[in-house]
RNA sequence: GCCCCCAUCGUCUAGUGGCCUAGGAUACCGGCUUUUCAUGCCGGCGACAGGGGUUCGAGUCCCCUUGGGGGUGCCA
């Protein structure tokens, strides 16, 4: 067990086989939170042993959106450190230093059987008896019999021999876990490729980096006690455990990128389960960092809204909850636009020209201050999706305006054209008018609803319409303000002949 | 099949034997504000999985059942 005078040491260790999930987020985020508070060292780790999920660029994507979380690494690739390589396909040799001392102690040894052999073992002892246990042959094989096996082409792999006795694994969130030697078997530390098996390469690393606490998920929980039997024989000190409760889907499946495949499919908009994915549909890092907090962690007190570091004050290994949570898009949603209203601007632009970059969006070509114009008049937004749908119709040509049929149909139509016909009467005033700024024209809108006796929808919906296309936009006076004389004119003009042509 | 973990409103959760006629948030429903969409404000609905114990007293402790999840890979 580490001692309370050293330094904590966390570390989250991702597989460069795609986008960062959502969960891996969390887990991050928690050991994170730890490293922090404890003032310790994060490290990050790359666990890219398999070489058949490897995925290219992944490793970019998944420190570019952690990067976007705002949560950072003390060592790890390009940050450097004293206990790397950061890559375990870079630590080969160590591994393999570790692996021979565990040989040579006869408490690994090799074994023969092919894949397809263990397959066909295991079909067996399904029928048979409902579950698999490798059987250790006896006698074991000896190095020698390994070595020429390996010399002869064969496919070998290492194997760890289990501990006769029962292994208590003490997790700081789930108590202490108890597995009886009948359960354990002797899996493999070494695939035939030469590469380490995870389990063998998380043990070896983490002693190696000191690490001191490892925070992941409750899918880990049996792994532990594999972990724990390595210890022992590699004479390695046992880091604390914490187990944390896994992510679901709403309907309680695991949340999955083919769900996104599944969805397009059926027609349905793809869900979002990456953290690009949220990213991308306009979510700001701190709705999600502040939302996974909470599943699986609170503080006990009526607090919902945390910044990363109120986080880091508030947070404790102890409170993190063994119950599983699904994660709510609702809520998450709601999260935002919390946080839209709260944030600083400077940052809130920051994130929106992100949004607008990722998606190589229009709004890419404003000015600063435009879009904090912008921010302004949307207010209340929920997501900068919905920002840019309001405000969308700013940046594209004349021209290439659409009109919504429907808004047209209930905005303009409707009533025998009276939309039409007020919008025709409006088009003269604004034409006559020269101060276009915003309280002139609300004015102006407001002169034309006493005079015509009508409310304010009835005149300002059918301008929304025939600027915008749509019955969404920012209020009436920003919105012409927003667009300029000129265009506005334009627009109205256009939408007119649309009378004409009906 | 076997092993392990978990169990409070639809969802995230508070609750560590009396403060619980179970609190907050979100969702939902209703009302108000509003030129659209949002926002905001007010109100309402809504849970201790079931059964046994222990105790003066149980959401809180124990057991069983049920339900959910995980593991049982030359994936991590």
């Amino acid at each position: 067990m580490p001692t309370s005078s050293e330094i904590v040491r966390v570390r989250f260790a991702p597989s460069p086989t795609g986008y960062l999930h959502i969960g891996g987020a969390r887990t991050m985020l928690f050991n994170w939170l730890v490293a922090r508070k404890a003032g310790g060292c994060m490290v990050l780790r790359i666990e890219d042993t398999d070489q058949a999920r490897h995925v290219e660029d992944s490793l970019q994507k998944i420190l570019d959106d952690l990067r976007w979380l705002g949560l950072t690494w003390d060592e790890g690739p390009e940050a450097g450190g004293d206990y790397g390589p950061y890559f375990q396909s870079q630590r080969l040799d160590i591994y393999n230093q570790y692996m021979q001392q565990l040989l040579d102690a006869g408490q690994a040894y090799y074994a023969m059987e092919s894949p397809q052999e263990l397959d066909r073992m295991r079909e067996i002892a399904k029928k048979e008896q409902g579950g698999f246990r490798y059987p250790r042959p006896d006698p074991l094989p000896t190095i020698e019999q390994g070595q020429l096996a390996m010399r002869e082409g064969r496919k070998v792999v290492v194997r760890c021999k289990m501990p006769d006795e029962d292994i208590t694994v003490h997790d700081s969130i789930l108590g202490d876990v108890t597995l009886t030697a009948d359960q354990f078997e002797d899996f493999i530390i070494q695939k035939s490729d030469g590469f380490p098996t995870y389990h063998f390469a998380c043990v070896v690393d983490d002693a190696l980096m000191k690490i001191t606490h490892v925070l992941r998920g409750q899918e880990h929980l049996m792994n532990s006690h594999k972990h724990v039997a390595l210890q022992h024989a590699l004479g390695f000190p046992t880091p604390i455990y914490g187990h944390m409760p896994v992510i679901f889907n709403l309907d309680g499946s695991k949340m999955s990128k083919r769900d996104k495949e599944k969805a397009i499919k059926a027609g349905l908009a793809p869900p979002e389960i990456e953290v690009h994915d949220f990213r991308t549909a306009g979510f700001l890092p701190e709705a999600i960092l502040n939302f996974i907090a909470l599943l699986g962690w609170s503080t006990g007190d009526d607090q919902e809204a945390y910044t990363l570091d109120e986080l880091t004050q508030a947070f404790s290994m102890e409170r993190i909850g063994k119950t599983n949570a699904k994660f709510d898009r609702a809520k998450l949603l709601s999260f935002n636009t919390d946080w839209a209203a709260r944030l600083p601007e400077p940052l809130l632009l920051e994130r929106l020209k992100d949004y607008a970059t990722i998606n190589n969006l229009p709004i890419c070509s404003a000015t600063d201050d435009l879009l904090l114009r912008l921010l302004q008049a949307c207010a209340g937004f929920r997501t900068f999706a919905d920002l840019q749908k309001k405000i969308g119709f700013l940046f594209i040509e004349d021209e290439a305006i659409e009109f919504d049929p429907k808004a047209v149909k209930k905005v303009l139509a409707k009533n025998d054209n009276a939309g039409f016909s007020i919008l025709n009467q409006t088009l003269t005033k604004l034409d006559a008018l020269e101060d276009w700024t915003k309280s002139p024209i609300e004015d102006l809108v407001n002169d034309l609803c006493e005079s015509l006796d009508t409310k304010m929808g009835n005149v300002a919906q059918p301008i929304r319409v025939a600027v915008s296309g749509s019955t969404v936009s920012p209020p009436i006076g920003e919105t012409l303000e927003l667009l300029g004389k000129d265009k506005t004119l334009i627009r109205i003009r256009k939408c007119l002949k649309l009378h004409v042509a009906v």
